[in-house]
DNA sequence: TCTGGGGTCCTAGGACCC
DNA sequence: TCTGGGGTCCTAGGACCC
């Protein structure tokens, strides 16, 4: 019997984007801000200090996210910078999301300020309309904080509906109003399509979204591979991705970077660094009680070349000597010597701990590590000075072989070495 | 004085196995 | 002796988003 797929139910699809969110926050704890132009940006004595967010009174003057701060103040002098507090804006995003969930429990959080809800199935709160009203109402009333929802049949549609109308905008994304709605929109507007395949598809004559839907879908094809066929379906209003409740557990990696205060080529200072963010990404990874398989290192040279390097590891990682070694060997392995602007480091193949059983509680990375390198040298030895003194060594356990390190391996080797 | 830091997903080539 | 082609894993890079 041949398995039919089953026409999937038509749904109703809530986006939720706050707006100008960190700005907004920073708004609601301390009033005498609203209605004056403000921004968010890092330290602005360093370079990094670049606008995270604005508000609208700063965006009126021109302010836009990865502005200096010092070329966002020549636009809007007036403008107030501000340090970001991401531990508030944790604490307004936890807020918000419990609002959501207590609509439905499909709630599907993509970011620290946007999310989508599925409400197909919730019958006794009124229209999809009343509902989205009252959220907004409630986010506003009670945080104090703006926010835009797009309500469609699907994700993509809804989230193009939420970008429609800010701040505190509701917008309905019909399907059969697309022509009016969607396809007139310029291309570089579409949500997955950004500045490379924008400039892609203008030189097929797309322009708009309109266009693209309309487009041959070979043509896209050949241009953007796979993406080419889905951005021709979301242009249709066609998009059957599902509003998944636990995706924000299923994270996939966990890293940390950061632009030095000034280039630089000197090797401990790098180090250092690369010991920090090591610190850091452990520290997360602790807390939510993961390891990893896999190191990634990322250098960014002062040309703002950027390079990943990366190594598959045989066994599972969580403890920081292990991260630091390793990523201190891709560094050294690959580093060309040129002046560095960025580090990162990041642990990929992440899996809960609880479901990768206790074969690393063993031992270390590291350890194992140092276990290998020390049976090589023993085998080395053993070539050269005959088998006998050396095999019964090899076969015994751990302990031992520290011993024999300790007590022999120092001057011994030296000299072999040598 | 240009351009932060957190991610995800996709592609493409080479190695390796069958 | 010469040779096809599919599948999977690993690595590096790129595009995109907030």
């Amino acid at each position: 019997m041949s398995k039919l797929k089953r026409p999937t139910k038509r749904r109703i699809i809530f986006h939720i984007d706050m707006n100008s969110f960190y700005a907004s926050v920073e708004m609601a704890f301390n009033p005498d801000l609203k209605g004056k132009p403000i921004a968010i940006a890092g330290n602005p004595e360093e370079r990094k200090g670049v606008i995270v967010t604005s508000s609208y009174e700063a965006r009126a003057k021109g302010v836009r996210t990865t502005m200096n701060v010092w070329e966002a103040k020549k636009l809007c002098p007036e403008l107030i910078v501000l340090k970001p507090n991401f531990e508030r804006y944790r604490a307004a995003s936890r807020e918000i999301f419990k609002m959501m969930s207590e609509i439905t429990h499909l709630v599907q959080p993509v970011s620290i300020d946007e999310g989508y809800i599925d409400v197909t199935d919730v019958h006794d709160q009124g229209t999809p309309i009343e509902i989205a009203q009252n959220l907004q109402k409630r986010i506003l009333d009670e945080l104090d904080l703006p926010c835009s929802i797009g309500i469609a049949p699907n994700k993509f549609l809804a989230k193009m509906g939420s970008d429609r109308k800010k701040p505190l905008g509701i917008t309905i994304m019909r399907k059969r109003e697309l022509p009016m709605t969607l396809w007139p929109l310029a291309i570089d507007e579409m949500y997955g399509v950004g500045e490379k395949t924008a400039e892609k598809l203008k030189s097929i004559h797309i322009h708009t979204i309109g266009d693209l839907a309309k487009a041959d879908v070979y043509q896209l094809k050949q241009l953007l591979g796979i993406n080419g066929e889905r951005l021709k379906n979301r242009a249709n209003g066609v998009d059957d991705r599902e509003v998944d409740p636990d995706a924000i557990f299923e994270f996939k990696s966990i890293g940390n970077s950061q632009t030095l205060p000034q280039d630089t080529t000197d090797v401990t200072a790098i180090k250092q660094l690369i010991d920090q963010l090591a610190e850091k990404v452990i520290v997360r990874m602790q807390r939510k009680e993961v390891v990893g398989k896999s190191v990634q290192i990322m250098i960014r040279y002062h040309d703002r070349k950027t390079i990943t390097r990366s190594r598959k590891l045989d066994n599972y990682i969580d403890a920081k000597d292990d991260l630091v070694l390793i990523a201190t060997e891709l560094f050294q392995h690959h580093w060309n010597e040129e002046p560095i602007r960025l580090l990162g480091v990041t642990v990929q193949h992440i899996e809960e701990k609880r479901n990768v059983g206790e074969q690393l509680d063993l031992f270390t990375y590291a350890e194992v590590e140092k276990k290998e390198k020390l049976k090589q040298t023993i085998n080395q030895l053993s070539e050269k000075f005959g088998s006998n003194a050396f095999k019964a060594l090899q076969k015994n356990d751990n302990k031992e072989l520290n011993q024999f390190k300790t007590s022999f391996q120092k001057d011994f080797l030296d000299d072999y070495t040598k």
